[in-house]
DNA sequence: TGCTAATATAAGCAAGTTCTAATCTAGAAT
DNA sequence: ATTCTAGATTAGAACTTGCTTATATTAGCA
């Protein structure tokens, strides 16, 4: 049916690369309850200042996330709500409900 | 909100550099509308022959697709329906209304 | 003003991915 | 038996990613 055209399985695989490793799906999965800042998130994932502050670089050029400096802190959020709705289905094939306890808690 | 499992994350994380690449994702896309042999993958995506066949090796031992011998042809299709809900939603994210005429035609 | 905490950036190496070209296998057809 | 077709496998070069270490920036504070 229908070809699909190449430039949006290109956007698409683009997209999929931007959240493909475990530190930046952490992060989505992580702001998905709401901001947090750099520290935080570095507490969260367990990855080195340096190496978290790259991945989310990376994430914040694709425009997944976005940034805003409070005080001392800088806080992250989902700047894309398609990602937020990309990582809810990963959450659901992956996690067995444990990691969906009610279901709706913005 | 409770720890995420990290096996969790990295089982998704793995699971999504599966389909995270132009072709990989190319041959889902096109399985969405059922069971393809490997020459006419060939000419949809574009790729080589070996390297098509590389990618569905991939694929083929992640379970994404399974094949089948018909007289002297490889069928190929999509073996765990959690990864067509997954390239659903990409389809709904990233093609503009295009890519779904009907939206019901398995 | 100089220090510290919080984060970003740069450089370089190690590891992983993807492609091409060549070879291999199995079944059909001649 | 040989040849053809469909597809898989292997090897290695080229490219990309990701990590570590070191350095830069910037705001608040003493």
């Amino acid at each position: 049916m229908d070809v699909i055209p190449k430039e949006n399985i290109q956007q698409a695989s683009e997209g999929l690369r931007a959240i493909a490793h475990e530190v930046r799906l952490s992060v989505l999965c992580h702001l998905m309850a709401g901001p947090m800042c750099v520290n935080d998130l570095i507490k969260a994932t367990g990855a080195s200042q340096s190496n978290l502050s790259q991945h989310l670089a990376k994430m914040r050029m694709m425009g997944i996330i976005s940034n805003e400096k409070r005080g001392q802190q800088v806080y992250y959020r989902i700047a894309n709500p398609e990602f937020l709705e990309l990582v809810h289905v990963l959450k659901h094939i992956y996690c067995p409900e444990a990691c969906l306890p009610a279901d709706g808690e913005a």
